[in-house]
DNA sequence: AATAGCAGTCGAAGTTTGGGAGTGCTAATT
DNA sequence: AATTAGCACTCCCAAACTTCGACTGCTATT
């Protein structure tokens, strides 16, 4: 057994490597040389196994908390791992079991499969599950709807192609009646089907240069809809639940003052949000690349954020038909099961994506079909 | 100084309670006669007082976590220092500034309002706001309205009097024409105008013997519409928000077993959401008997729920009008400031019930008015 | 190249110790 | 009779110390 093969040699320094962050996260404690070789099954003494170690840290993957003890990854040694793992592990299939009960017989909102979605991510992961919901803006309208409410006031309904329902009521400055409403919401519809917000907007700024019919309401509604939806949609796309299931993991936070930047941020959600939108963003710019990936993984300081320095964000995209309109993913300490969450994760996105389709699917054209009975 | 007067005595004997309660709150830690005797202005040797306290122990308010440690409330301690805060101490101006500022320009619906609420409350108490919506069964329906999605979708849309919207989509097995959706509105709404729940219910029965119009159709939707109010409406109309505020105070607690427990419970909803209901609708009854109470206080185990052993929950009714229709408050550790919460939520108690007034307090006939520009 | 062996390091957990914070009791005081 | 000073006693807590053993790195050996 004179001169090892290079390869062997690299080969085997990533199983340890592996080995150690397999266990680590099993076990929350520094791992021993001599743990890898009585159990990792590497044929190897502890002693070549400690210099294999010593030059996996001298490569920044590991280190010791202290002199004499084991190792623990860094968040370059979790990298390395949650790189390796890329869809190796498929969920047992019970929990698929599970899950799919949850979304069967469930014809419904986009609101609420999303809302849903996100407790059952924390559910499964002892988690923070979150759902980015897909921009308004972004997506096709439906139905636009105003239904009278007595006096000046109205609510306004808007679906999306997607089915997300948003309303709003709206202060108008004169009272309308019902043949106007009715009339008004004849016109929005015809105009409406499958268009962006912007082309309606568009479409409503031409209408009312051409300044026909019902003038004075449609000048008001139009400017009252553009107010609103310039505003008030930021922080509020996001479904996050299960944050305290994050903060229990007490053992896994060095003081109580990190618990507290991690709790600030979790409650103002605007930095999350922020840091999800911006992480979207990025997906949907190298899927257009045509660089498909599926489970993406931030890891502690990679964020670049202090507060999330000692958690791991597992995230994916869900589609509309073959357009990603939104992330969803969990959150939980650093020291999590990569492997069921990166599965738990794809599979959601797989699941919400299906979900959807029967929204987008359905017959494009006008209301009235064959009485289908 | 011969013969003292028992009164006196008393007296003097709830000054020391509070005075504990009060300083165990500020330190959490146990309190010492010698801390009374120096710093409560009380006039008394040590000596004496540490009689008095052994009084209080013996008499429950008070206990050593061990002989010779000071003393630390009881949850019957607490119990009687917040009765008898009883709405002494009111919110600082500043504070309300900030609160009501929130609330301004916002003519909005119950959902937004109620959400905030719930957010405004955790934040302004570091623990978890919580709002139970009001039961839509016990309100007076504004509008029903359905609108066509296309195929044999359609959505449905529940107004009710204080400003709630549900809408949900459903699965038709006829696709409805545009002409037969607007008759079924306008008949709907025809019968529906501040009437609950129940009573549309009958109508649509009542009508369905009678069997004229659209007889089809109308029995299409009023089953398919009977179906999904039965259901659907439990944990659900709890807004929770700020759970990890909670759960971040580890000090606290006693072992990570208890803060497991109280995770659990603030996720799966529905216990807490039980306990609300129930609290809620016993405040009900007292307010029909006359005996007014304005914020109510639940001590650790007074709920009899062992999650919550070491937390207390402060709330209070909100109004629509005169009728109470829902409970709001603030979930934190047993030691928290209860004056400054207790004047918090019953000071949101007041703003939620002044935002729902715009709502009820509108015009109350047909939807066409004069001309209000 | 791999290993056995060994000295050395250092934390974790247990033990000891003193100090002090606090109590309850009692006898003296008003 | 109520209050107080004084004192003995309890018991936690923090610090200092010890022991143990889990690891490592190095070196000589195979």
């Amino acid at each position: 057994m004179r001169q090892l093969d290079p390869k062997v040699a690299e080969e085997r320094k990533k199983k340890v490597l592996q080995w150690v962050v397999h266990y680590h996260i099993k076990t929350s404690r520094p791992i021993a040389s001599s743990a890898l070789a009585e159990e990792a099954g590497l044929e190897l003494s502890s002693a070549t196994i400690r210099s294999i170690l010593s030059e996996l840290e001298a490569e920044g993957y590991l280190v010791q908390p202290h002199t004499s003890a084991g190792r623990v990854p860094t968040d370059r040694g979790y990298r390395y791992y949650v790189d390796y793992l890329e869809g190796v592990q498929r969920l047992a299939s019970g929990e698929k079991e599970r899950i799919e009960s949850q979304y069967r017989n469930r014809l419904d909102e986009l609101d609420r499969v999303l809302s849903h979605t996100s407790r059952l991510l924390s559910s499964a992961s002892h988690g923070a599950g979150l759902v980015l919901s897909p921009k308004v803006e972004s997506q096709g309208l439906k139905r636009i709807e105003l239904i009278g409410l007595g006096g000046n006031r109205a609510l306004a309904i808007l679906v999306t192609q997607a089915g997300k329902v948003l309303h709003w009521p709206m202060q108008l400055s004169f009272a309308p009646s019902e043949s106007r409403l009715h009339m008004l919401n004849r016109f929005l519809n015809d105009h409406v089907g499958g268009k962006s917000i912007q082309e309606v907007r568009q479409i409503l700024a031409r209408q009312l240069e051409h300044a026909e019919l019902e003038i004075r309401e449609l000048q008001q509604f139009a400017h009252a809809l553009l107010g609103e939806l310039e505003s008030a949609f930021g922080p509020e796309d996001l479904y996050l639940e299960g944050t305290a299931g994050v903060v229990a993991h007490t053992e896994d936070f060095g003081d109580a003052r990190e618990i507290h930047q991690l709790v600030r941020m979790l409650e103002e959600r605007t930095h999350l949000s922020e840091l999800l939108q911006e992480r979207f963003q990025r997906r949907l710019d190298r899927a257009r690349a045509g660089d498909e990936t599926g489970v993406e993984v931030l890891i502690g300081e990679e964020s670049h954020l202090p507060a999330l320095r000692n958690v791991s964000l597992v995230t994916t995209t869900y589609r509309v038909g073959d357009r990603h309109v939104g992330l969803l993913g969990v959150l939980g300490p650093k020291r999590m099961e990569y492997s069921r969450m990166m599965s738990l994760v794809d599979y959601m996105g797989d699941v919400v994506t299906r979900a959807l389709e029967a929204w987008d699917v359905e017959p494009q054209e006008g209301a009235s079909g064959p009485d289908g009975r």
